[in-house]
DNA sequence: AATCACGTCAACCGCGAATAT
DNA sequence: GATATTCGCGGTTGACGTGAT
């Protein structure tokens, strides 16, 4: 007996959301406050099922999200986390706060995977492009291999803002007036944004206000949805002085420091607050069974970190030294960062 | 100008886990 | 404890845009 539907397919509306039931949709959860997804769709008279309207929340008009480029540290973040946990996207994302699973899965099968066929193939052509592992991977690929297909992206940007702009605004509003968002008790807060009129420059009230711990400057400044301000990285000029897809002498140290990061637990030297883990760590530096326990460990952790997501966002747990890294955008120099991290340590 | 091929990404689907009854 | 319901995740699809021919 096969489990039955989430909802009813007869008529129900499938393809693209419509600006007017993303207002909808947005204006009954500001309401009432995420959750509950199976009323969604009847309270709201919404032709969509509960999984859409959940999936159009939390990927799109959840405040908070950031679209458009990411970042060379976000890529960094993505492409070591990937190598770490797999394709835990949930898990990913969560350090990556305002990046959603859908958008890193994408991101990933579209643009980090060439990157890393290509980088695969250019520091080994035997390697075949499609080995399994993907951890063979650094900043330095990044670094030489950045940006390649920055029009595309901004294109699809701009094209996403256009359609979108309208609801940017609406949640703009939606902030100002009840900062705890995502707050299921917020119903009293009963404020509507759909009929207030946004100013277009204040902007970066969106996801400012919940993530102001971990953002650099120098990351994007617009707004949640894509805008027509787009980035211009230093990574294109080193890659244009460095020749291409030709790699430096100091790019291949970086590389080769982080296959070693990858062929031993993160947690070695992570989890100080874990001696049994550590230990055991510490004691089978080669051992990938032990390694497989620990990286399972690391996934526990992120799906427990999932579950307090909501809550975690208005108050942040300790770090480990690893996610105070991954978090910290400010790290500029990562590449340096992480080589000396691992020069210190005898792990490496 | 028309057509084709490819890339991107929003959205859907199916499954398993978690929770409620 | 068993069953039903809901939620969340990861894989996949298909529409659309862009560039090449």
């Amino acid at each position: 007996m096969g489990r039955p539907p989430c909802c009813d397919k007869v008529g129900i509306k499938k393809g693209p959301w419509t600006p007017e039931e993303d207002i909808i949709l947005v204006s009954y959860i500001q309401e009432h406050g995420p959750g509950n997804w199976r009323s969604v769709p009847t309270n709201t008279g919404l032709l969509r099922c509960s999984k859409s309207c959940r999936l159009r929340w939390t990927n799109y008009l959840r405040p908070g999200i950031k679209r458009g480029n990411f970042t060379p540290h976000e890529e960094g973040m993505i492409i070591h986390l990937q190598a770490l946990l797999g394709n835990k996207w949930a898990a990913i994302a969560s350090y990556l706060p305002q990046r959603t699973d859908n958008d890193i899965k994408n991101y990933w099968n579209t643009h980090l995977k060439k990157k890393l066929k290509k980088f695969q193939s250019v520091l080994d052509p035997h390697v075949t492009p499609d080995s399994s592992t993907t951890s063979h991977q650094s900043f330095s690929d990044r670094r030489s291999l950045d940006f390649t297909n920055q029009p595309n992206q901004a294109t699809a940007s701009s094209l996403y803002a256009s359609s979108t702009e309208n609801i940017s605004r609406l949640l703009e509003g939606w902030m100002r007036s009840s900062p705890k968002r995502n707050n299921t008790n917020n119903s009293s807060d009963h404020h509507h944004p759909l009929l207030k009129e946004g100013p277009q420059d204040e902007k970066s009230s969106v996801h400012d206000q919940q993530f102001n711990n971990n953002k650099n400057n120098n990351d994007s400044v617009d707004n949640s949805v894509a805008t027509t301000s787009l980035h211009c990285y230093r990574p294109k000029q080193e890659l244009q002085e460095g020749g291409g897809d030709l790699i430096s002498n100091e790019e291949y140290i970086s590389i080769l420091s982080f296959e070693n990061l990858n062929n031993v637990s993160w947690d070695k030297s992570t989890t100080s607050d874990n001696n049994s883990t550590t230990k055991a760590s510490l004691n089978s530096a080669n051992d990938h069974h032990e390694d497989k326990i620990n990286v399972t460990t690391i996934a526990d952790h992120h799906k427990i970190k999932q579950r307090s997501d909501l809550h975690r966002q208005t108050s942040t747990p300790p770090l480990s030294i690893l996610e105070k890294w991954l978090l910290d955008e400010s790290s500029a120099g990562q590449v340096e960062e992480i080589n000396q991290m691992m020069e210190l340590s005898p792990i490496f």
